[in-house]
RNA sequence: GGUGAGGUGGCUGAGCGGCCGAAAGCGGCGGUUUGCUAAACCGUUGUACGGGCUUAAACCUGUACCCAGGGUUCGAAUCCCUGCCUCACCGCCA
């Protein structure tokens, strides 16, 4: 979330970044939360004044009652001010939980390099690899999984419904075999230490990372209701929160994850869309990275991660684009954000296959996670990042499609050989 | 699911209803010593939110915080209630 302190002494940079966002409602929610804001603190100057007042009061009746003195007449005056103690708090309490909502509402404030508008704005940063030329039409995936038997959408279908695939055979091992070289490449290769979170989390981890309060009105996450918990929607989630309200040595800098774990995201606003095959999905498998760094090395530390998911496509031997996203893009947490898309020619669309996403200290506040800087002085909030490496169903999609051919076989890149004891697959 | 113990600062760990923001140790920071490192010694060291001063920081000052939320009281880390969590043992179980 946004500092409140900031808010309030620099709303219009503050509503004018927002404006990148394109939202609309931001800049009246900033007012409300500096009215807000201003009535907050006289109510804690009307409230510590008392508080001070009784303090004392209370010291001396100490005093007094000791030497055996009538102390009555202050008890009694005591009394009423820790009445209009207890008014006063109770209204700053219901002020303060008015700011906090409107607080957790408030999307982070784009980086100066985002740029301001829609889908049409987004900044083609770079290019890699030549999209292959076919001497015959490339087929859809959904048809070459279905003949060479990787992927059962009726069985997926009848066990819980559309939007759950059932990889099957080759399919499967492909799944296993990607995730295991995604792991290997990261943890050897990238020195990610490797993490295996729970899939299911409470609802403060949720806010924490910056899903909720609206992630689940908008009806988006599973929930176990019985429990209060909810299926994870990627492991961003539990493993930012691993640090929740703690107080890290610097020396720990940079804090660097690799996760992987099944994503499970209901998609209630995105009826039709992309419903083909296994474009878009209710559960996913994801690899995805997580990073920790100090305040002054979270830009680097962005490409070095946006780099470190390039890597698994280039090494994949995939062409892909990626692009800086425009402020109206962006996910709600996001300072900057760079999505990787990997080229399908049997769709004949470029598929998102990550988000590498800096946050800056926004998730850290609403997680409280913190570190003191090794100069000994004041805790700092950590910036937080992550960056999917790569999330799996769009990335089989470019392998079957990219790696198709003529006879119906499909040719799997020779990284993946070891995992998947052949090269080629075949009906 | 049952029973018992317990949740205190960055960490470990004391704590009588007022003299407790909280002993002690560790760690951190500064210094002395040292050719360098280590060790030793001295000093210092919680966070948040207000107010004052200030360009800002420093500083001064008030309040709150000893798991969370209620309650008792003039006054709560300390007493009571509820919840959550941790640990141990038992039961069940992959």
């Amino acid at each position: 979330m946004l500092d409140l302190k900031r808010i309030r002494l620099e709303p219009d940079l503050v509503r004018e970044r927002l404006a990148v966002r394109g939202d609309d409602g931001a800049a009246g929610q900033i007012s409300r939360i500096i009215e807000l804001d201003d009535a907050r603190r006289a109510l804690i100057g009307e409230g510590d004044a008392l508080k001070a007042q009784r303090n004392t009061v209370s010291q001396q009746i100490g005093e007094q009652k000791r030497q055996g003195e009538d102390t009555s007449e202050q008890l009694a005056g005591m009394r009423e001010v820790s009445d209009q103690i207890r008014g006063l708090d109770g209204r700053l309490r219901a002020i303060e939980a008015e700011i906090e909502d409107l607080l957790l509402r408030t999307p982070n404030l784009p980086d100066a390099a985002v740029p301001r508008g829609g889908e049409a704005e987004n900044q083609l940063l770079r290019e890699w690899g030549e999209p292959r030329h076919f001497d015959f039409h490339p087929r859809p995936h959904w048809e070459i999984a279905a003949e060479l038997g990787l992927v059962d959408l009726p069985a997926g279908a009848k066990v819980a419904g559309s939007g759950f695939p059932v990889f099957t055979g080759m399919g499967a091992r492909l799944e296993r075999g990607l995730i295991n070289w995604m792991l290997d490449l990261h943890t050897r290769e990238h020195g990610y230490t490797e993490i295996s979170p729970p899939f299911l989390v409470n609802a403060a981890a949720m806010t924490g990372t910056g899903q909720f309060p609206k992630f689940i009105e908008e009806g988006d996450a599973y929930q176990i209701e019985q429990d209060e918990l909810y299926l994870i929607p990627t492991a961003e989630v539990p493993v930012t929160n691993m640090h929740r309200e703690e107080l890290l040595d610097a020396g720990r800098l940079p804090i660097t994850y690799v996760a992987y774990s099944p994503c499970f995201r209901r998609e209630a606003g995105s009826a039709g869309k992309d419903t083909r095959g296994l474009l878009r999905l209710h559960q996913f498998d994801k690899v995805e990275l997580v990073r920790f760094e100090r305040t002054e090395d979270s830009d680097a530390a962005h490409e070095a991660l946006t780099t470190h998911a390039e890597t698994i496509l280039q090494q994949l031997g995939l062409p892909y684009r990626t692009l800086l996203l425009s402020g109206g893009e962006m996910g709600f947490s996001n300072r900057k954000q760079y999505d990787i898309e990997v080229w399908a020619p049997g769709v004949d669309r470029w598929l998102e296959v990550s988000s590498c996403s800096n946050f800056g200290d926004y998730q850290a506040r609403r997680a409280s996670i913190r570190y003191r800087p090794a100069s000994g002085g004041k805790p700092e909030f950590v910036h937080t990042l992550n960056g999917s490496a790569l999330a799996l169903p769009r990335t089989v999609v470019a392998l079957l499609e990219n790696g198709q051919q003529a006879d119906g076989s499909v040719r799997i890149p020779p990284v993946l050989e070891p995992y998947l004891g052949t090269a080629l697959l075949t009906p």
